[in-house]
DNA sequence: ATACTTTGAGAAACCGGTTACTTAAACTTG
DNA sequence: CAAGTTTAAGTAACCGGTTTCTCAAAGTAT
C-alpha cells in the first residue's frame, strides 16, 4: 500500500501532527524529531496526498481553462501561456474544450464545480446569462481572455481590437492602398468581430476613404471562411488592392483561394493578417499581421487569477499590447510609383 | 456557505447515510424519502464534493496527458482526441507540457502523484528508466502514443511508422522519382526518427535504388529544422527531384525554403510530408502527406486507459491505419514523360 | 398469533490530511 | 529556588463524503 501519514508517524515514533508539521516547515518539533521524521519519510518513499490536504484547505491548486479547442492555434497558444505559469506558481490545468460539438461550457461548468477547481480562465468564450448565473452560485474568481462581458467586476486581458485593426488598415494606407477589403469575423462576436471592423472603418474614415459595405464580407474565423470569404470578396468588387483578415487562419485562407485564382501576392493583392500565430510565418509569402502576445495573454490571465484565488481581492483588466508583424504579404506602392 | 450532505439531511429529516443512497442510486430508502431528499437537494442547491468522494472510492476521475508543447499541432490534435472521449466517459484531463524549458516530465510526475490521478498518457514522450521507476511506484497505469518502450506491459497506440514511410516512399518512386531526399527527425527519437528512416531505406532498396547518405539530413520535426535542413540538403546534393519529410512542420519549411530559392513545387521537387496536420493544407500548395489519424490516437489512448483504470486489467497496443493524403506537392513525372 | 424474512433508515467508522487545544518538559528570570 | 515563559509534541476534532453494521418496523409464512 502507498504509505500514509500515519504509517510515517508510527514508523518515526512521532504523532501525525508533527509529522504533517515537519511537511509543512511550521515549528513544534526539535531538529532531531525533524530529522528522523524526514529519513523515515524518505526511507518509505511517503509522499503527501494533495486531495486529503484540500479537506482542510479548500484549495485543489487546480484552474479549469475554457477554450474552444486545443486545436485552434490562437487558443493553443494562449493555453501554452497558461499552463507554463501556472505551473511555476504550483497549479495544475483542467483543459476543457467547450466548442467540441455544440457548446460544453456548462457540462464542463458543473464538473469544475464538482472538482472544486479553485479558478477559471475563459479563453474567446462569450459568457452568456446561463454561464453567468452558474458561475456566480460556483464562487470561483474568473479571468477572461479576448472576451468581453457586462459585468465590470470580471477581470479581462486582452489587445486593444479596435485600435489594432486600425492600425492594420492604416498600415495598408500607408504603404499606398486605398481599395482595402475586409474579412470580418462574425458579428455574434464582440470584440473579435464588432471591434475589429469598427477599427477598420474608422481608419478608412479618418483617411478620407469611403467605407463600402461591398468590400466587407464574414467569416468564422477559420480557414474555410477565408476561402469562400475571399471568393466571394472578388465577385463583390474587383478594384480591391489589399485585404484585411481578422484572423491570420482566414487571411492564409484567402490567400490560398486568391493563389489559385493565379493571383500574385503581394504584387496584386496584399493581405494583413491578425493574431500572428505560427502559422502566418510558415506559409510562403509570410504573412504581414497584427501580433498579440499569445503566450503573454495566457500568463497575464493566471496571474491575476491566482491574485484572486489568494487574495480574495478583485483585480483590474488589462490591454496589452499589439504590433504590426512585417513580413512579405504587403506591397509598398508608393515605392513602386516613384 | 456551501451546502454539504449534512446540511441536506438536516434539513430533509434524514440520515446523510440516506442522503448518500438517493444520490447513488442504490437501495434502501422508501419512494417517499426519495422524493423528499431530491427536492431538499435542489431548492439548496446541494452540489456533492467530487474531492470528498475520491477519499472513500479512491479514484479521481482525472487523467494526465504529458504532452511536448499544446503548440504542437500534431501533440494538440491527440489531445483534443483524449480530451473529447474523456470527458464523454466522465474523466477530465490535466494538460502536462513537457518541453517547456528542459525537461519538465518529472517535476510534473511528482504533481499528478501527488493529484492521485488515475492514469497517463503520454504522447511522444521517450520513457526513460527515471520516468519508469518513478511511474512504477505510483502505480497508475500509462498508454503511450506514438512513442514505445521496451517494457512490454506498456500499451501504445500508434501508426505503423516503418510502414507509412515505406508507403510514402513507395508513392514517390510511383510517381516516377528516383532521387528522393529525406528530412529526418533526430535520430534519437526511436519510433519518429530511427523507424521513418528505416522505412525510407527499405522503399529505394526494394525499388533497386541506391541509398545515398547525402541525400537525408536531419531535423527536429518543426519547422526551422526543416528550412535548414532543405538548405543542407540543396548543398550536398543537386540531383533531388523529391523530399520525403518526417513531418509536415519541416517539409513545410523545406518547401519554404525552396519557394523563396525560386524553385517551383512540384514542376522542380515534389514533397511529401508525414502527420497531416492542418497546416498541411492551409499551405499553397497543399501538401501531399502521410495522414496519423490523429484524434483517433488520442481516443483509442484513453479508451485503452480508461479499460485499465476500471478494471485493473492489462490492455494491448494498437497499431492505427495511416493513408496517403494526396494534395498537390508531388509531381507525376511518368505522366510528363508520356 | 408467532416466528422468520425483508426493507427502510440511522450510527459510526473511515479515507488522509490540518490545526486548535492541551500538556509536559525545559528554560528564564527575579 | 519558585514562578513564569517558552518549546516540543501529542490528542482529537474536522473537512465531506461512502459504506458497513445494526436495528426497528413492516411484511410473510405457518
Amino acid at each position: 500500500m502507498i504509505p500514509t501519514i500515519r504509517d510515517v508517524a508510527r514508523e518515526a515514533n512521532v504523532s501525525i501532527a508533527t509529522v504533517s508539521r515537519v511537511l509543512n516547515g511550521l515549528t513544534g518539533y526539535s531538529d532531531k524529531t525533524k530529522q528522523k521524521v524526514i529519513k523515515t519519510i524518505e526511507d518509505m518513499g511517503y509522499h503527501p496526498n494533495a486531495i486529503a490536504r484540500y479537506l482542510n484547505n479548500r484549495r485543489t491548486q487546480t484552474i479549469g481553462v475554457m477554450i474552444p479547442a486545443v486545436t485552434n492555434e490562437f487558443a493553443s497558444a494562449v493555453l501554452q501561456g497558461v499552463e507554463e505559469y501556472a505551473l511555476e506558481r504550483g497549479y495544475s490545468v483542467f483543459v476543457c474544450n467547450t466548442a467540441v460539438d455544440g457548446n460544453q461550457t456548462m457540462k464542463y461548468l458543473q464538473v469544475l464545480r464538482e472538482k472544486k477547481i479553485d479558478g477559471i480562465v475563459f479563453v474567446c468564450e462569450v459568457l452568456d446569462n446561463e454561464h453567468k448565473n452558474l458561475l456566480e452560485a460556483m464562487k470561483v474568481p474568473i479571468v477572461l481572455v479576448s472576451s468581453v462581458t457586462d459585468d465590470p467586476h470580471i477581470p479581462y486581458v486582452r489587445v486593444d481590437d479596435k485600435q489594432a485593426a486600425y492600425d492594420a488598415v492604416r498600415y495598408l494606407i500607408e504603404k499606398g492602398h486605398k481599395d482595402i477589403g475586409m474579412i470580418s469575423g462574425s458579428q455574434e462576436d464582440p470584440i473579435a468581430g464588432t471591434l475589429r471592423q469598427q477599427g477598420y472603418r474608422d481608419a478608412l474614415y479618418d483617411k478620407g476613404i469611403a467605407f463600402r459595405r461591398s468590400r466587407v464580407v464574414y467569416g468564422d474565423f477559420h480557414y474555410d471562411s477565408g476561402m469562400t470569404a475571399m471568393e466571394t470578396l472578388l465577385k463583390q468588387d474587383k478594384g480591391i488592392t489589399a485585404v484585411f483578415a481578422a484572423s491570420d487562419e482566414m487571411a492564409v485562407g484567402a490567400m490560398n483561394y486568391a493563389m489559385q485564382q493565379g493571383i500574385r501576392i503581394p504584387e496584386e493583392i496584399s493581405f494583413i493578417g491578425y493574431d500572428n500565430i505560427r502559422l502566418s510565418r510558415m506559409i510562403y509569402p509570410a504573412l504581414t499581421t497584427v501580433g498579440q502576445p499569445l503566450l503573454q495573454l495566457g500568463q497575464e490571465a493566471v496571474s491575476k487569477l491566482i491574485t484572486m484565488i489568494e487574495t480574495g481581492r478583485t483585480v483590474s483588466s488589462q490591454v496589452v499590447p499589439h504590433e504590426i508583424v512585417e513580413r512579405q504579404t504587403v506591397r509598398d506602392i508608393c515605392i513602386h510609383n516613384i
